[in-house]
RNA sequence: GGGCGAUUAGCUCAGCUGGCUAGAGCGCCACAUUGACGUUGUGGAGGUCAGAGGUUCAACUCCUCUAUCGCCCACCA
């Protein structure tokens, strides 16, 4: 088959990927040892974004060259319901058309979205296909599969048995926008600038009045107490006393608390239980009311009437305004301090008390540190290790509840009579149950996908009910972006030890963000998004994997860079262009033999080949994914296209035309899949895919001739530097005396160095390559020569200037002492080395001054 | 308030456990040239590795401090 001039990936990708998926090339081999990963799953509501490219690429260059190693590959791909996300974006449609969630009961609400996710996520998986992952199809994972569900309700069940399950009514950060309840790590804490108010409250029946200071005053028609240190010598008089509530008939306790600093603000602190955390604390130890006094809507509830139904913003206006006019305000300060905001409207998030389903984290937390510590997981990069860590360290207990209808519903069912008898039950598709002859209603909310994505390890591998692919758990390597190490990677590490008895992984490696090209976040509001999907359609997927992981390091965020991704191209189209070359050599029909290497040239190509082979496995093994796919890359573009495809035209050998090939696309296939596959399905020969095939095996070959073709290379590159040097465009003879070496290569070294004629001489002339360490001389007229001195003597200083550095060292006692033997030992071959060069540059010099 | 990361060629960045005249891609300069490839070839210029100390025979690499930038965590009103 003749292969056009250029390659065009879109000519073949979708082709290919077919090909592979027919020949069921994806899924883990019946033999061979185990290895997996888990892809962390792509929303399903969407398209891919780049950071999934970047994610995608790495698993495969994994998953393909460990599959190239004979390993059992489980790539097990997966689709993430996203509960919360995929629910923002359900809302809007339904906003779009003036609908609300209220209209609907739970049920619809969750089939409706049920039904928008399934026409996204055909979608998200095309596009995973065709950045050419691996995956195993046949294993792909929903989020709200059966398989999910029952595993998440064991799980559950097992930590509710265990007592670690409680329901409890707490301070929750709650989105009034969403109208759900957040995690901790789901709110956005921002340092800013804000406004302490100082207002006075009159203590009863006293001339005195007590100043708080607080940076909510909308919030103090819920007060129910001020607090006090207790030894705080301003206040001690006043604990016990009564203050009057300002803007209401209300008359609240001073009492003293530990928790207040005196030092802070006024030393005073207005206590509202139902609107704080600390607050709320304070309130159980000292038995007060709770008065909510903002809506989970958002709007003013139990205050005077001229507050109610206001937004927080607008009561927090008419508060001051109405302090002001009771001239109850003394002052105020500005003060930095942290406000937490919705992550995903930006809102404020209020904190409001509800009753959640709580997981007590703690048992979990300590199992998962000591397996950190204990060294069971390693991570890439090691540092984040420690801040897990201490994540687990300060991680308190976890609010699984969530209220909105898309997710997991959770399993539990309270009694119409007693409110505080809940039971587990599955029957979630029933809105009360009868037990005992008590009757049970539903619990209406879902569990935080977190609660079952950190599952995901176990579920996927179906470890627990002993599936097929239990052999793949623990997974090899968990790959996934360093932002969701504690949202899930903490998670798995928790419930995949609690649930499994061993770490659900062996490997962290994290990869950081992929920014735009000025080195900013990407986000659809500034505009700046890259679409994965369409690089590759301009560039091809393998152009998009080599230009993504180009010069990237673990965790590290790092610019998208569309001139690494033309690199990838370029580098694909050499690739095509080599196999272009060598399959016009072998002509339709050839069926390569074993290689024997006949010539300099391929013993030395069998020895880059087989050492690239070696480094590569090195650096992909320890996950340097950008030092691989460069080794891969210098050794094809360098050594195949540019000595040994050149030197070959002088001295052929197809066997070998054929090894240099077909190893040259088994190197650059985990990197490059599509364009390596094309290829290699061009030639006749193979039998197996590329993907199944095997990673490059050493072959025989010598030594001392691939050392001699280093030597040829030696004088090859003097000859073009001092060629270039020189001026015009003349083409020169090389001269030599009594040289086998040069002898017996006169063609390639003629061809290779672009000279006229390679030729014997019985006298020295001309312009001498010093440099070479041979008896050979460019015919150089004598004006020519005159002009080289100054080149020669750059070269001179050069050298005497590192003749004299290694001397240093040589004479450094200590350095010859302390220094191992093998380094000290090449530092004085390098010094004879550059002495005899030093010598021949010198008596050049001499020759033509 | 804690913790982490970055600072290396004009630009974007690699450089693992200390030992090469410090590398890549792009850009730049010069030259070549139509039968594998101009998405090309050949040659080249360009860095006191942020600064200051220290450890060491040896530091871009380890330690301390400083400066600048960035990120994460944290309930102080």
């Amino acid at each position: 088959m003749r292969l056009a001039k250029t390659y065009d990936p879109n000519q073949y990708e979708s082709t290919i990927y077919q090909m592979w998926e027919t020949a069921d090339a994806f899924s883990p081999r019946a033999s061979g040892e185990p290895y997996s990963i888990v892809m962390p799953p792509p929303n399903a509501n969407g398209n891919l974004h780049i950071g999934h490219a970047l994610t995608v690429d790495l698993q495969d260059i994994l998953s393909r060259y460990y599959r190239m190693q004979g390993r059992s590959v489980a790539y097990i791909p997966g689709a993430d319901h996203a509960g919360f996300e995929t629910w923002v974006v359900y809302e809007r449609t339904l906003a779009a058309q003036g609908k609300s969630r209220f209209e609907f009961s739970r049920e619809e609400l969750y089939d409706q979205v049920w039904d928008f996710v399934q026409g996204q996520k055909g979608n998200m998986e095309t596009q995973l296909r065709a950045l050419g992952a691996s995956a195993s199809w046949k294993h792909n994972t929903f989020t709200l599969d059966d398989k999910v569900t029952e595993t998440v309700y064991g799980t559950f069940k097992k930590l509710w048995d265990e007592g670690l399950i409680y329901r409890g009514e707490r301070i929750v950060n709650y989105s009034t926008k969403y109208q759900t309840s957040y995690a901790d790590i789901e709110v956005d804490h921002k340092t800013e600038k804000g406004t302490l108010w100082k207002i006075a409250y009159p203590v009863m029946d006293q001339i005195e009045e007590i100043v708080v200071a607080t940076t909510r005053p909308e919030t103090m028609l819920g007060d129910t107490a001020i607090a006090v240190h207790p030894d705080d010598e301003r206040y001690k008089h006043l604990i016990g006393s009564k203050v009057q509530l300002p803007l209401t008939d209300r008359e609240i306790p001073i009492i003293a608390d530990e928790y207040v600093d005196p030092q802070f603000g006024t030393g005073a602190v207005k206590i509202t239980p139902a609107h704080d955390p600390n607050d709320f604390e304070v309130g159980k130890r000292h038995d007060l009311p709770r008065i909510q006094v903002i809506g989970f809507d958002g709007k003013m509830i139990n205050t005077p009437p001229a507050y109610l139904g206001l937004e927080v913003d607008e009561a927090r206006k008419r508060v001051l305004e109405a302090l002001q006019h009771e001239q109850l305000r003394r002052g105020e300060d500005t003060i930095e301090h942290s406000v937490g905001y919705d992550y995903k409207s930006g809102l404020p998030i209020q904190p409001l008390i509800k009753d959640q389903w709580f997981l007590k984290v703690r048992p979990l937390a300590d199992k998962a540190k000591q397996a950190l510590v204990d060294g069971d997981v390693t991570f890439i990069p090691a540092s984040r290790k420690q801040a897990l860590i201490q994540y687990l360290d300060n991680l308190k207990d976890w609010n699984l509840s969530r209220q909105i209808p898309w997710g997991i519903p959770i399993p539990a069912f309270q009694s119409t009579t007693d409110p505080d008898d809940w039971i587990f039950d599955t029957r979630i598709d029933q809105e009360t149950i009868d037990v005992n002859g008590t009757t049970y209603k539903r619990e209406d909310d879902t569990f935080d996908t977190w609660f079952s994505s950190g599952q995901w390890p176990f579920i996927t591998t179906d470890y627990l009910s002993e599936g097929e692919l239990a052999r793949f758990y623990p997974i090899n390597v968990m790959e996934t972006g360093a932002d969701i190490l504690y949202p899930w990677v903490s998670r798995m590490l928790m419930l995949g030890i609690h649930m499994t008895g061993q770490v659900p992984f062996k490997d962290v490696y994290l990869h950081g963000m992929v920014l735009d090209e000025k080195g900013l976040k990407m986000s659809k509001s500034k505009g700046n998004v890259v679409n994965p999907i369409e690089v590759v359609n301009e560039y091809g997927a393998d152009a998009l994997r080599i230009g993504l992981i180009g010069s990237r390091s673990a965790a590290q965020n790092q610019a998208f860079s569309t001139s690494k991704v033309i690199a990838g191209r370029n580098f694909c189209n050499k690739l095509w262009n080599i196999a272009r070359f060598i399959e016009g050599k072998l002509g339709e029909g050839f069926t390569p033999a074993d290689p024997i290497p006949a010539t300099l040239a391929d013993n030395w190509i069998i020895q880059r080949l087989i050492s690239t082979a070696d480094l590569a496995a090195e650096q992909i093994a320890s996950y340097r994914f950008a030092e691989a796919s460069e080794t891969v890359y210098h050794a094809i573009w360098d050594d195949v296209a540019d000595w040994y495809i050149e030197a070959s035209k002088k001295q052929e050998n197809p066997d070998m035309l054929a090894w240099v090939l077909n190893t040259s696309l088994r190197l650059a296939h985990p990197f490059a899949p599509f364009v390596t596959e094309t290829i290699w399905q061009t030639l006749g020969w193979h039998e197996e895919q590329l993907i199944s095939s095997h990673w490059p095996q050493p072959i025989e070959y010598s030594d001392i001739s691939a050392a001699q073709f280093e030597q040829l290379q030696l004088l090859v590159n003097e000859s073009r530097y001092v060629t270039s040097e020189l001026p015009g465009n003349k083409k020169y003879t090389l001269l030599y005396q009594e040289d086998s070496l040069i002898e017996e290569n006169r063609e390639l070294i003629k061809h290779l160095a672009k000279l006229e004629e390679v030729t014997q001489a019985d006298q020295a002339r001309g312009l001498r390559l010093a440099a070479s360490n041979r008896e050979a001389w460019l015919d150089v007229d004598d004006d020519t020569l005159y002009e080289h001195q100054t080149n020669l003597e750059v070269r001179i200083a050069e050298t005497k200037q590192f003749i004299s550095n290694l001397e240093g060292r040589l004479g450094n006692a200590s350095y010859v002492d302390k220094a191992p033997e093998r380094l000290v030992e090449e530092t004085r071959q390098q010094l004879v080395e550059k002495q005899d060069l030093l010598v021949r540059l010198a008596r050049e010099l001499e020759v033509l001054s």
